[in-house]
DNA sequence: CTTAACATACGACAATTTTCGTAGAAAATC
DNA sequence: GATTTTCTACGAAAATTGTCGTATGTTAAG
C-alpha cells in the first residue's frame, strides 16, 4: 500500500531514529542499536521493518540475502510533521508556548545560541516585507 | 488505580484541553465542545472520562446527579512532560533543533518576540553563576 | 401517574500497534 | 554432507486505545 502519507508510530519512528542516524542497515544491526535501551525481539523489529516498507517509510535493497533497508522519508520534513502535529494536540495550536518551555528545558551552546538570536533577528526584521 | 504517573492518551489530552480552557465541567459540557471538531459518541466521551477518574487525570463532584469533572493534572506540567517525551521520541534529545524547526513553523508577536528575546539573554548571562 | 429525556455504569467490540512463534530457505561451520 | 546459524515470511496473539450499545436509575414533562 505505497502511494498514502502515513506518520510513523512510535516503533517506526524509533527504527527511522536508526536509520537516520546510522544510514542504511540490516534488520540485525538496527536490532542490535534497538536492545541498547530495551528489549525488542529480533521478528519484532523484522516485521516493523517489513510494515514500514509496505507502507513507504523505507526501502529495501533485497539483492542478497540480508535486505539492507533505508530511510524513504526525510527526517526534517518528517520531524516538522510530526512536530506540527503535536503543536495542536498539546499546545492548541501555540507553537509559541512551546519553544518558552522548550528553551526552559534545556540548556542551549554558545553556537546554538548564536543561531537562535540570528533567527529572532530575522523575525524581528522581515527581510523581504513591504 | 490510582497513584501511578500516567501520561493522557490523544482523547484524554483533548478533554483536558476542554477542561483547562473552560474549567470544571459536565461530560455534555465537553462531548457538545468536542463535537464541534468531530463526531464523537456521547457515551464514548463519558467512558474515557471516567478512565480518566480511575488514572487520577481528573477529579469529579458526584454530590449531584450530574457529574462535575475537575481537571486534576495542571496544564503546563502536562506539556512539559508531553514535551520532553516528543523531544526524546523524534528529536532524540536535541530540544534546540526543535526549537528551532518551530519558530521557522510560525510566526510571532511583538510580545512573545520580546519574551523569546528576554529569555535568550537569560541563558546567554547567567544571571545566578559563580 | 405515565412517558420522555437525560444521567451513569458497564461490558464488549473494533481498530491500531506491538509482539513473537514457527516454518522454511540460504549460508556458514564442523 | 550434516548440523548449526542466520535470514525472511507470515500468521496470529497480546496490548492499547477508542467506540458504542444496553441496562438501569433519576429527573422533568405531559
Amino acid at each position: 500500500m505505497t502511494n498514502k502519507k502515513y506518520y510513523p508510530t512510535e516503533a517506526e519512528l524509533e527504527i527511522l531514529q536508526v536509520l537516520w542516524a546510522k544510514g542504511p542497515s540490516s534488520v540485525r544491526l538496527v536490532n542490535g542499536i534497538l536492545n541498547e535501551t530495551r528489549d525488542v525481539g529480533y521478528t519484532t523489529t523484522l516485521k516493523i521493518m517489513q510494515i514500514m516498507t509496505d507502507k513507504g517509510l523505507v526501502t529495501r535493497d533485497t539483492s542478497s540475502r540480508t535486505h539492507i533497508y533505508h530511510p524513504a522519508v526525510d527526517e526534517s520534513v518528517t520531524q516538522e510533521s510530526l512536530l506540527s502535529n503535536f503543536i495542536q494536540k498539546a499546545y492548541r495550536g501555540s507553537a509559541m508556548r512551546l519553544v518558552m518551555q522548550a528553551l526552559g528545558q534545556q540548556k542551549a551552546t554558545p553556537e546554538e545560541l548564536e543561531k537562535l538570536k540570528q533567527m529572532i533577528k530575522d523575525m524581528d526584521e522581515p527581510t523581504s516585507d513591504q
